[in-house]
RNA sequence: GGAGGGGUAGCGAAGUCUGGCUAAACGCGGCGGACUGUAAAUCCGCUCCUUCGGGUUCGGUGGUUCGAAUCCACUCCCCUCCA
């Protein structure tokens, strides 16, 4: 099985400019391949790692990946997927989103070698106007670029001249890997299709027809309700542990529908098709079980968070469900609610009510709280209270430096002791 | 500028004619709980604040009245049609 047969098994081919083609070129040479992403925000979210990964397959079927860090690109802002004009970023953001988003690649794809990682703003800050006109602007015409979805959809409610080059910023970026780079494939999401062609194009009239270059697109990622996918309840599913912490990112993953976990082990892992199959056979016997929930969460989140986080995340899901957080360790708890809400509290005790609704804003009313300790939803340290007139002692427990509050069945809350 | 319609709790929406029974129906969302697989579906409770005496609410201000979301005056904002 080569790679495309296994890139169609695991649903992650929507288009592709010439799938015979490519086939024949990938079946016998190691090709250059590469994939964009634009510095508009300073850390990527798990939808933005698709295409990485499947540039990771290629890696592994002895391919050689490129990334491209849009720092030039990102300066001028795709219309993609936006239903109106961008504002512009300063240049200093994206320089800090850039240098950012490198070191992330950089961690999860590492310097070896084996992945190259270019920053497009080397050479698209080089070109003058004239040249850019002259030598590239000559080559597009305005009547295609229009045509193309992204535009289109854009002309009822307008589109700025800035933002209608972008195409031919992305087409210069093909172009110049081809030529420097040895890359004669572009990978991405459905929405870069217009863009990718447009790449295409440009090389075929300056190099000629017969260069072999191929565009390849990657299905929209939905959820089986037919919702977007890579959305919890805080928002974005970040791949920096300060904006999303391991412990949440492996909870993501974990409590994905069954309807929706073996799409996503083929996404997001790099099992075999034997696996993946046992782990779907349980999804189907025994769902009950979750294995191919856990199994998923642990792939991924060793694979952007490594191995150590993994242990962590488990043991922290572990304690936090059982509700035996009287267990874990200061530095546990430290580092296992790192982006959990907290606050933090002076050591002084304080009537419990007072102290969810004042000390902590915890509940938003004194009814409320009342309300919830009567019921029983409020733990404090693991510790069922349903006295209203429960004293709240900061020094209990966790050398005197932490309260956890649990609220419902899940949901948990950290008071910093001050 | 003219003619209509409307602004009610997080959102949607009743209530206004026929003032008190209205802290305000109902739906959604949110929060708890049961069940369960940290699921889905379902079911139950809560959902302005409160020191539990009460307090403050229906775009705003003022008025009528023992009593106003409801009647009157002025005012601000939104929508539709006409010019």
């Amino acid at each position: 099985m080569n790679i495309l047969d296994e890139l169609k098994w695991r649903g992650a081919i929507n288009q592709e400019t010439d799938h015979d083609g490519l086939n024949d070129l990938v079946n016998k040479k190691s090709v250059g391949i590469y994939v964009g992403i634009d510095p508009t925000g300073d850390s990527m979210h798990i939808g933005h790692l698709i295409p990485f990964m499947i540039l990771k397959r290629f890696q592994l079927a002895g391919h050689h990946p490129v990334i491209v860090i849009g720092g030039g690109t990102g300066s001028i802002g795709d219309p993609s997927g936006k239903k109106s004009e961008r504002v512009l970023q300063t240049m200093d953001q994206v320089r800090h989103n850039q240098d950012a988003l490198t070191a992330q690649m950089e961690k999860l794809f590492g310097q070896d070698g084996k992945f190259e990682i270019v920053n497009n703003y080397n050479w698209l800050s080089k070109l003058s106007l004239l040249d850019f006109l002259r030598d590239y602007g000559k080559l597009f015409n305005v009547n295609t670029m229009l045509n193309k979805e992204i535009v289109a959809s854009r002309l009822e409610v307008g589109i700025s001249f800035t933002e209608f080059t972008y195409q031919i910023l992305q087409s210069i970026d093909f172009l110049h890997l081809y030529r420097h780079n040895d890359v004669q494939v572009q990978l991405g999401g459905a929405d870069q299709w217009g863009n990718i062609t447009s790449g295409t194009d440009l090389i075929h009239r300056i190099e000629g027809q017969d260069a072999k270059v191929f565009g390849l697109t990657i299905p929209l990622l939905l959820k089986s309700d037919g919702t977007k996918f890579g959305k919890s309840e805080g928002g974005n599913v970040w791949l920096d542990p300060e904006k999303t912490s391991p412990y949440e990112f492996y909870q993501f993953w974990i409590n994905q529908d069954d309807n929706d976990v073996i799409k996503y082990l083929k996404y997001f892992t790099f099992l075999s098709q034997d696996e993946i199959a046992e782990l779907a056979k349980k999804v189907e016997t025994h769902p009950e079980k979750r294995e191919a929930q856990r199994k998923l969460a642990e792939e991924v989140t060793e694979f952007v968070h490594g191995k150590e986080a993994v242990k962590q995340a488990e043991h922290i899901t572990e304690a936090l469900f059982s509700g035996n957080v009287a267990d874990l360790t200061t530095a546990e708890i430290e580092q296992g609610f790192k982006n959990m809400p907290s606050v933090e509290v002076s050591s002084e005790p304080l009537n419990i009510v007072q102290w969810l609704v004042d000390a902590t804003k915890i509940e938003k009313s004194r009814r409320q709280a009342r309300e919830d300790i009567t019921n029983g939803a409020i733990r404090i340290n693991g510790e069922k209270i349903q006295d209203v007139d429960y004293e709240i002692n900061p020094a209990n427990k966790f050398d005197g430096k932490f309260i956890i509050v649990r609220r419902g069945k899940k949901k948990y809350f950290l008071a910093r002791i001050k």
